[in-house]
DNA sequence: AATGAATGAGGGTTCATTCAT
DNA sequence: GATGAATGAACCCTCATTCAT
């Protein structure tokens, strides 16, 4: 039961670096050292690995979101929690950059896929509705639904200019960029106290 | 001469539906009916191609960064130069969407893409330095910076949306979305007359 | 103990269905929620399987043909013994149809299926040589042999019908047709009484 | 395009030899000392091959079923005509003994197995309508329905005797020995003439 | 008797690319 | 400009079998 794990930290930072199709199954039980049929043994194939992580994510995801309206009570909470979410983003990466197999891929994979997205779109939603509910935001519900769908594919956006940079050192400085862009997003929209 | 301009073509519209990877060079030319000798007379490998497609994309980018500031002379020419633009990525939109490639590409497909994106940021920057010299915005320096990337990417972001959607009927009405989303984007910093 | 058993009778239902080579021993085990190290500890291995049925077959076909002198006592009660004759085979067809492995297999099987073709043909033979006791029928020697290897094929073949028929309800009628043919082959033979 | 010719003489032997499933494709390859990819350009796979086989077999037959008419004139040319007929049953003898893959095969490859078939009953009958208007044989309609199905099994059963034999030189007297029988099977209905 | 993780050889297949014509 | 047969490395995956527990 430890190799399935070993097979699926590896691979998280392997799809992450390479994307899933430049990741081959023997790459991964070579450098885990173990037989590739011990890898099938686990996953039923290459896809199934990715499937793993995807849910993994979501799962982070919601627990996320089930956890973030004790975190942050005022504004100044905010920027915090936007870059714990962004770091959670950017741990799974190469889910957020894939679309190519999110268009194409088995529709196993796909309905994760979605599902994630799904996941996404309702935590940032929610947090929006709790800034709201804080009385930190002046906002008509039109504008607020624009701001959440913006919100995120600035933060996917940014996450995937992560993959750009090989140089990991510099992923700290890029994550907290795209924080200050995701809250120079919400400035107009606070209410001045 | 004739051959290599189908080919490009092709691809295009192959790599938009199915991403380059997916994409092989065999597809191309039984379509065309040509042989695959052919093909790589015209072009010295698969990456060429995308390569002449990402320049054609960055001219054509270019030259709308030159025409924009006769085209857009009040605010009210704003949403629809954004969605002529928007429409010019939706062309290109596999180029947009494939950051594997780009990340693990040869380095001089990799340059062409960082290129393609250095163009479109200017553009981007210079559209709101345009803005701000109609006196349309009230916006400050660093505020301005912050706009102009966060609109890129939520105009990468939706051109993205396009390709999770098969329905080609659906497409313009997602454009349209998009262009919404920039315009509301813009919205807090309008300068009230 | 009961294991074994149970691992003889499932895989005795799925090769009949698909045939040995396509029957792999994590499907036998999965359906029969035991472990692979299960039905290793009592077969030494995928052959030994089918050694054991096709041995079990032998013996049965041993039994009726020291049953048969009993049960068959005029020409009328032939039909009805050929019948029972070939239920058996098609409870075994796996055997009957699998050329190829007898071809291919360890020398180890391939001497089971060579000694249970034996048991089929002593038991054709002295089926003929019992219906001539019987005075039923009037033919030369020769021909009878001729008859004999005649019949056995026609059996078989008949057996072989079985496999390219999925639906089971068919089965009984398809073997009716088998004992028909057989019963028309001994036909021109039978003494005017 | 000499290739896959050579593929299919070689694929053809040993195929007869060793059954479809256990020839590799890498085998033929290797054997022909041409490249994998090769193989994968004259055919989509391997049961492509199979399928070649099977068409040319079936119009084989189908040009012995034209010509016989004019080869059999009395009753005495019935035997050659049935050994040159055995004789390219032989040659093609994987087909008759592969019921595994008849039933178990891509539907595409059964079909092509299901009209040959067809086209050996064809013939079939049609030898025996042939002898009857020769005015040779006096049987009745529902005896020669049921002569002719007997007729190719003995055939088929006979040809699968020739893969349970290596010595090639055995094979001409195995092919005699099955034509004896067919004739025998005819013995009983000649008009005596 | 039984478990189940692990092995590793082997097989089918794909595809970018070359090159003689 | 164009053809198309040929290459060969690479990849995903299967499965009979073993063995420590």
């Amino acid at each position: 039961m430890r190799n399935r794990e070993r097979v699926l930290n590896l691979s998280l930072a392997l799809f992450n670096q390479q994307g899933i199709a430049h990741v081959s199954t023997l790459q991964i039980t070579t450098e885990l050292e173990i037989s590739p049929g011990n890898l099938y043994y686990h996953f039923r194939n290459k896809e199934d690995i990715a499937k793993a992580l995807v849910q993994e994510f979501d799962q982070a995801v919601s627990r996320m979101r089930s956890e973030f309206s004790h975190q942050v009570n005022t504004l100044d909470d905010y920027p915090a929690f936007l870059l714990s979410l962004m770091t959670l983003l950017a741990q799974y990466r190469f889910v957020l950059r894939d679309l190519e197999t999110l268009v194409l891929g088995e529709p196993d994979l796909k309905r994760c896929f979605g599902h994630l997205y799904n996941s996404l779109k309702a935590l940032n939603q929610a947090m929006f509705d709790h800034l709201n509910h804080l009385d930190a935001l002046s906002i008509e519900k039109e504008d607020q639904r624009f701001l959440a769908d913006n919100s995120l594919m600035i933060a996917i956006g940014w996450i995937n200019q992560l993959s750009m940079v090989n140089n990991t050192d510099e992923h700290t400085l890029i994550l907290r960029q795209g924080v200050s862009r995701l809250v120079a997003l919400v400035q107009p929209y606070l209410k001045l106290t």
